[in-house]
DNA sequence: ATGTAATTGATTATCATTCTCAATTATATT
DNA sequence: AATATAATTGAGAATGATAATCAATTACAT
């Protein structure tokens, strides 16, 4: 996965900005790290691989691996921003579970052209969105039932 | 519009709660409010109307709210968090410009027709959703393009 | 090797929202 | 109307994520 460090790299350069140990340290720490993270995340994430960068430096340095095309705000989840990798991955939105927290990925190509229609109707240029439904997942469902259930009874 | 009054009202007695002075400014200054608000335009409304409830009332009345099925959460703009009334109003999803921070209201049939399909498949109950779509509105349009052509130039 | 602007870590600041707690109040009951 | 009691309030402190400060360090073009 060296390809998001070439990438960012390459970015850095062309920004005429310097690619420190941190901001290596950093790309190498969200290689790893697979699904949807939060700066805090890669924090400990390099606190894992027994090296360490300041909180500070975690978050000046976000706004460049957006900029970079490598990550992408995801979801807002009350808190903390969620972020993950994007590139070379294709689009797709998600649902969060109100029960357990779980995220599903999901894409649907007939959203995306609506919305591209309801834009145009509107005269307004899209430049990125965020769908995200909440709900119960199926592991979650049975649980509720019964929750629902008590609730009623009582 | 002593209807949302009315509304809250039966909610509060329902649950066994007080229906307080300050819980009157409060929906009071709701029904003036006519868009998109945060907890700190309540705030304001009330002193408008030369009255006050302080903040930390505010902050604590808003969950009633929506359990009550007055207000909804609506966006997430960085910072504060955003409601709006949905009592007998239809549900829709935003777009907002990035430019001007202007809020356009759109709703689509299809749109929520193919959302529950999505959530079928995944075995997934929906609660609720947010589509915001971020980008440019109409007037702001030209801003963008002259500042593009320029950005291209340099 | 040098110069310089970018970067860092440590710390402090911000700012929305929540919490604490003693004082007050709404409402049911007598 | 007086009483009892649990709910509510306001003021201020606490929280927690993120941003800003600033002196010391560092990457990198020349
Ligand atoms: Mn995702
Ligand atoms: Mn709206
Ligand atoms: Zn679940
Ligand atoms: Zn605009």
């Amino acid at each position: 996965m060296a390809i998001y460090e070439e990438q960012f790299k390459y970015f850095l350069k062309e920004k005429r900005l310097k690619y420190t140990k941190e901001r290596k340290k950093i790309i190498k720490a969200i290689t790893v790290i697979q699904k949807h993270f939060a700066a805090e995340d890669i924090h400990q994430q390099i606190r894992k691989q027994k090296s360490r960068v300041s909180l500070a430096t975690v978050y000046r340095t976000i706004p460049l691996l957006i900029d970079s095309g490598l990550i992408t705000e995801t979801l807002y989840r009350g808190e903390k921003v969620v972020y993950e990798k994007i590139y070379n991955k294709p689009h797709h939105d998600h649902m969060v579970c109100l029960s357990c927290g779980k995220i599903i990925e999901f894409s649907n190509e007939n959203v995306e052209k609506l919305q591209e229609d309801i834009c145009h109707k509107h005269f307004f240029i899209p430049v990125e969105h965020y769908l995200e439904i909440k709900g119960y997942c199926q592991e979650c469902r049975d649980k509720l039932k019964s929750k629902t259930k008590n609730e009623l009874n009582s």
